[in-house]
DNA sequence: CAAAAAAATGTGTTCGAACACGCAAATATT
DNA sequence: AATATTTGCGTGTTCGAACACATTTTTTTG
């Protein structure tokens, strides 16, 4: 029942050879005779040997480099939260020889995105941390370092294919369900649902259209024909009129609106609206944790943020990277996290929480 | 800008001493000449130096013993999670040193635990993790332990006083109010809710009181006076009556129920009868991802799990004592893990997480 | 003042894995 | 047959920190 610990040099005494063929073998080396690559291996097996990654990393002082494109957190607050947990990531895996050079872009123009991912192309980076929130101006690098076998991982937007290393982030489709859910068990009577996208290109962002589809398909599957309506909305201030305007003939169209699905991290807007027009029955149901949306979480005003862990999502992308470039360890090419309800009484514990 | 690793051989050299003695300073041996104390202190300083866990866990080979007391998985499936964290903890770290012992308990009998913890006493282990349920029995153990100076970690059930080493687990008053929380937003009109305690010695389950107090302070102070009724009600199975029985006088004197909050892991027995005598207009929200819940979590008997992230608690438990004991680093004394809201729409990502 | 004791400091080995290097045996080349 | 090349395998060093041990310096004591 005691657990041994099993080194190089144990299975080296069992195969009556030096450590440094056990080290050949283990490593695929090659000038190994055959029958002794064969012996070692098997006891190797039978041991169960488990490199000590301790000793591994130890003796490694090779210097990674890794690119993080993402957006400015200076312009949309929502990425100070990635950023700040690969700055954690970084910190903690340094020893091991983790570098992260980061290139932001502007969230609201795609042509700044494809700046940034062209300069690191130009660079030679070890690995690829990125946030492909541009659908069709991603496609073009994701390909590229897809032949070029960069490692690169993806998070928070999701575009399969191209085989990254992995992908970190939340299932946009599962997370609209759960906001049918959610908006469902706080009205049962007849109602009309909004689906806002609120200042965003949502023909080039799939996973805002993921958020809809998952809300619409809960209320397709619950509820009778005709009892709930969903209708979508698309909100962006114009020179004509502003989001609040667009609000108000929204409300005159629509008489029967018991709640609003925001399927970015702008609920806030949403919120001040309401309370400004002093709405108190309609429910209001958003994403992230951002200042601007804890003040109106805290005063009831919106519901129920999703949490989409986006330190998390740093943090692991980061750590993703490494565990294949310093650790050699395999990770599940998809990460899925989980879809935390926030409402104001378990805020607290989301905050403080380090990951 | 580049961040540059800092070695005991760093400081050495700009000191003008040894390793050796770079070595006696950062670990008080003493036997080192004031001035040089001094010295050496100051540039270990301005260099910013952090020891490598690395090096350092490798030349220490000491064995360190960790006692783990903790109900019966078999008798209670909650159990099965800690469980489950500590021996994945136990698995990462017994390349540390770290080994983990069992004392089982039964969580429906106080004199079980006082014989495991007992057992403990004599044997003189280097660390214990104890989840204390049965609050009378535990205090004298905590307080030995504490005179003894052994160090020690609590979960699930939050004692405070006697210096554990650290706590980890949840608010119980909080996950009430969340629940409460809950439960009002799911219904708006007037109502009766009830806290079921079920087969429970609830005198001596500080949480369980806890939980019951946050539930019935959210109501008073959300809705006018008397909008809302709170009755607490302390199912057992006893010779006379089944729960089924006691639930059905229940639903007869109380004709306005809405909602059940059940304060353990045994919502499911509730969600049984709802099922049986077909009442679906009452939400029921309990804790606790076990088997027996997650069925009636997807059927929508059961509105709510509130998740303790139980897995996670034996994990960072056992975290907790190899930070102190293996790499000497000091951890929060109170560890608040999220209070998770689980429902069928993001189940999955919660059962599949690792940790 | 010299010898002994105490204090201060330096040196060398260890942990486990990686890898460069070196040497011997087997095989190939002339 | 002599020499060169390849193949197979072992040795020794390295990483950073810890610690045992050795050595030097200072202080105390008879």
């Amino acid at each position: 029942m005691t657990k041994q610990i099993v080194r190089i040099k144990d299975i080296a005494e069992r195969a009556n050879v030096s450590t440094g063929t056990v080290d050949r073998v283990l490593h695929n080396r090659g000038r190994v005779a055959e029958d002794v690559r064969q012996r070692v291996t098997k006891i190797a097996e039978e041991l169960n040997y488990e490199p000590n990654l301790l000793a591994r990393t130890l003796v490694n002082n090779k210097v990674y480099h890794i690119a993080a494109i993402i957006p400015d957190p200076k312009a949309d607050s929502y990425w100070q939260a990635p950023k700040s947990g690969i700055d954690k990531a970084e910190e903690e895996l340094k020893r091991y020889g983790i570098r992260v050079t980061h290139f932001i872009y502007d969230s609201l123009d795609a042509a700044s995105f494809t700046r940034a991912a062209g300069k690191v192309e130009e660079l030679a980076f070890d690995g690829i941390l990125v946030a492909p929130i541009f659908y069709r101006e991603s496609l073009a690098f994701l390909n590229k370092w897809k032949s070029s076998k960069v490692p690169f991982v993806q998070f928070n937007t999701h575009i399969p294919a191209y085989e990254p290393l992995m992908y970190i982030g939340q299932d946009s489709y599962q997370s609209g369900v759960l906001a049918g859910k959610l908006m469902h068990y706080g009205c049962r009577e007849k109602a009309t649902f909004v689906v806002a996208h609120i200042e965003e290109d949502i023909q080039n962002s799939t996973h805002l259209i993921h958020k809809e589809q998952g809300f619409v398909d809960y209320f397709s599957s619950h509820g009778q024909e005709g009892f709930y309506t969903v209708i979508q909305k698309d909100l962006k201030a114009t020179a004509q009129h502003t989001i609040a305007q667009q609000l108000d003939s929204l409300f005159e169209e629509e008489t029967q609106i018991k709640g609003i699905f925001v399927t970015n991290s702008k609920a806030n807007i949403v919120a001040t609206y309401l309370q400004k027009r002093q709405i108190t029955h309609v429910r209001l149901i958003g994403y992230d944790l951002i200042e601007k949306n804890l003040h109106f979480l805290n005063s009831e005003t919106i519901d129920f943020l999703i949490n989409q862990n986006p330190k998390g999502q740093g943090y692991w992308g980061i750590y993703g990277l490494a565990d294949h470039l310093v650790f050699k360890k395999k990770n599940n090419p998809i990460k899925y996290l989980p879809l935390d309800i926030i409402t104001k009484e378990n805020l607290q514990y989301y905050i403080e929480a380090d990951i």
